[in-house]
RNA sequence: GGCGGAAUAGCUCAGUUGGCUAGAGCACACGGUUCAUACCCGUGGUGUCGAGAGUUCAAAUCUCCCUUCCGCUACCA
């Protein structure tokens, strides 16, 4: 590709959401896009790389007044962090944009007033609309015979109002671009679950404002609403780069938009593929080419948990083995459709066995070699053999391949590509016995030429590693006294200037490292870390339910919900409450979540259908005294009978925990 | 329950439209080599290709059924 006719390549990642320090699974998303927008650049790309974060919502107003600050203060603290471990990672972004940034706050406010005038966004009413025991309420369209479309039912009044989003109106578009655009959601295997589960039964209409809480752009027209998550959240990518509703959108947003790329993690897919498609629908903008929705990093040994002290950071595992090192083990580890494993033993031995031994020992060899025999300098004498010809075959066909890879995002499989020229190279040294030729002075010439042959390939090797370890490239590329060969310039063999100099001193790239060694490293900063813990929250650490947290901070212990409206103690006094023994339970055939409980509450026995499954067996539920809420109306779940409910406390991780009376209790005794 | 995906060597996985003795990396064992970070190179698999049945000259690959696991979704009163 030409200088002069450069193509825009717009690559966005998901904004991260500041409500803690971001670990290593969420720090694989942006190591992941820099390798794609490095590759593109290689290409001839002109690369446009936008990351940023998401700082609205209540879970940060909370956060924030539990630590005594400003929200603003709170995540101007969290961007800063998660700015530090971007850069840290060597990350190439363009721009990152923040959600309170003013010119984004702006846009967002127009285009709410935009959507809301030309009729997309409605202003809802809970009165009349709002089903209490399904927790959702529904538009007059979605009712049937005026009662929830759930659960037939009459739905309730209530206070609170919303602005909704007209889904249904474009979801035939949507259908119709997703199935004549395949690559448009990657991995495929997800439209199905998109189109099966979301497109085809019906969109609902989406929420797009609050009025619980106030952190958040505000409704200009309507200020007791905020406007709410996706609609903030998602416009960043076009805000991002100057988009304007009202006509006057900046140079730069025409040249860019529609994105080429959206990185995402699975669990938002929905969000990427749905709502924001239909937005830009209502925006009348066209689509991004493609979502992909990357898989997770997940840890081998267990669940992350702040109080094991084992969650895994970036800036800790670069201490350990530096920047590339990590870069190279998430993006070689995850595979395109599957979640990764990431543990300490994986990570020691991808360093030992392809960072130090097939990589930095092959360019420690080389230049050794290169200084004992020839004074340092790379000359090509031309005193070719055939095997030669393997080399360079190998070389040529490994850029073509992991081209093709990248160009199917499969990131992985591309640097796999890559490290077959550096086994191929340690195959040649072998082959050529260098140091046999070293001793015959008739083979002197043959032996320029093969270690010419040698830093020609690693020096292509090495340029074409900058997009994923652009340290290591530099490093390389620098002991070999060269430049970074240019992708369009790779179809050749033979490019290295002759009479190179490589560096007299070759610098260990990796070294090896002993997995005991760091075991034992590790298991001694957890212990310092899960004491620290244990100070902070000393009561935490009681009872089965582990305080498990992927999200850190060191508010991480508490649980923050989101507060419902004000009741009267007459409305306290309707629900009956009564202590309950369970003498039988069995899972529900028909369902995975369910448990079928017989209850004795006093005299009589009740049956009760819980969603614990995942949590209680149906052995352990026998004997337990319980709460019951006993004066609910009966309900039919997957064709049994419900009688009740029994009252169970949850954490942040949806974790539950039936709740048990602290002193022994009759059964049927009130709870009031 | 609905929809979809997966099951291949000890481990992680490739196997395109059915077609040569089913492959790669890691780990392990043995051999070679010494330029190099005790490294590199070579050799080594009796794997029921989850179970069963079927289509075919031919099935890891297609069809049916079963088992197990995973994802999304519904149920979580």
């Amino acid at each position: 590709m030409c200088k002069d006719c450069r193509r825009p390549y717009y690559i966005t990642t998901a904004i991260a959401y500041t409500s803690g320090k971001p670990h290593i699974g969420n720090t694989y998303e942006i190591v992941l896009a820099d390798s794609i927008a490095r590759y593109k650049r290689a290409q001839g790309y002109d690369v446009f790389f936008q990351t940023g974060t998401d700082e609205h919502g209540q879970k940060i107003e909370l956060k924030a007044q539990a630590a005594g600050v400003t929200p603003k203060e709170y995540v101007d603290n969290i961007a800063g962090q998660v700015k530090s471990i971007w850069d840290l990672m060597n990350t190439s972004y363009d721009k990152f944009i923040r959600t309170t940034d003013q010119d984004h706050e702006r846009q967002v406010q127009k285009i709410f007033k935009k959507l809301y005038d030309q009729g997309d966004i409605y202003k809802g009413y809970y009165e009349g609309l709002y089903c209490t025991p399904c927790e959702s309420f529904f538009t007059e369209s979605q009712l049937v015979d005026g009662k929830c479309p759930d659960c037939g039912r009459e739905v309730q009044p209530a206070r609170e109002e919303a602005y909704f989003f007209k889904m249904s109106k474009y979801a035939d578009r949507l259908i119709k671009h997703i199935n004549d655009h395949p690559e448009f959601i990657q991995p495929v295997s997800r439209k199905n679950e998109m189109m099966n589960n979301f497109l085809l039964p019906g969109l609902q209409d989406l929420c797009v404002s609050r009025t619980s809480f106030t952190w958040g752009v505000p409704v200009d027209f309507d200020p007791k609403h905020v406007t709410y998550v996706w609609l903030d959240a998602l416009t960043n990518y076009i805000t991002g780069i100057g988009y304007d509703c009202g006509g006057e959108s900046t140079e730069q947003f025409k040249k860019l938009w529609p994105a080429d790329l959206h990185l995402i993690g699975k669990d938002i897919i929905r969000f990427h593929t749905i709502y924001w498609p239909i937005f830009l629908m209502a925006l009348d903008l066209p689509l991004p080419k493609q979502v992909f929705g990357h898989p997770w990093l997940l840890q081998g040994d267990g669940k992350m948990s702040k109080s094991k002290g084992n969650v895994l950071y970036a800036d800790t595992l670069v201490d350990f083995f530096g920047v590339d090192a990590v870069r190279y083990f998430v993006l070689h580890e995850m595979p395109f459709d599957n979640d990764g494993i990431i543990s300490w033993e994986l990570l020691v031995e991808r360093l030992n066995s392809d960072l130090a031994n097939i990589l930095g020992n092959l360019v420690n060899r080389t230049i050794s070699m290169s200084n004992k025999y020839f004074g340092g300098e790379v000359n090509n004498t031309g005193v070719a053999e055939a095997v030669d010809e393997d080399l360079k075959a190998v070389v040529l066909e490994a850029v073509k391949k992991a081209d093709e890879k990248m160009e199917q995002l499969r990131v992985a499989d591309a640097i796999s590509e890559i490290f077959g020229i550096f086994r191929r190279s340690n195959k040649y040294i072998d082959e050529t016995m260098p140091w046999a030729l070293a001793k015959d002075e008739s083979k002197h010439d043959r032996l320029a030429t093969v270690l010419y042959n040698l830093a020609e390939a690693i020096t292509i090797g090495a340029s074409l590693l900058e997009p994923f370890m652009p340290d290591t490239s530099k490093k390389i590329l620098a002991q070999l006294n060269t430049e970074k060969r240019e992708l369009c310039k790779m179809d050749v063999f033979g490019l290295y200037p002759n009479g190179g100099k490589v560096t007299d001193k070759p610098e260990i790239l990796f070294a090896r490292m002993d997995i005991k060694e760091v075991l034992a490293k590790v298991e001694e900063q957890q212990a310092a870390e899960a004491a620290k813990e244990e100070a902070k929250e000393p009561k935490e650490q009681e009872g089965s339910g582990q305080a498990e947290d992927g999200n850190a901070g060191a508010e991480q212990a508490v649980v923050d919900v989101e507060p419902k409206a004000e009741i009267t103690y007459d409305d306290f006094a309707k629900l009956q409450f009564q202590v309950g023994e369970i003498i039988a339970c069995e899972a529900v055939k028909k369902s995975k979540k369910l448990l079928c409980s017989q209850v004795k509450i006093g005299s009589q026995v009740r049956q009760i259908v819980s969603g614990i499954k995942a949590h209680y067996t149906p052995e352990e539920m026998v004997g337990k005294k319980v709460m019951v809420l006993v004066n609910l109306a009966p309900r039919e779940m997957a064709g049994k009978l419900s009688e009740g409910m029994l009252l169970c406390a949850e954490d942040g991780e949806g974790n539950l925990a039936l709740m048990t009376p602290e002193k022994t209790m009759p059964s049927g005794a009130e709870i009031c």
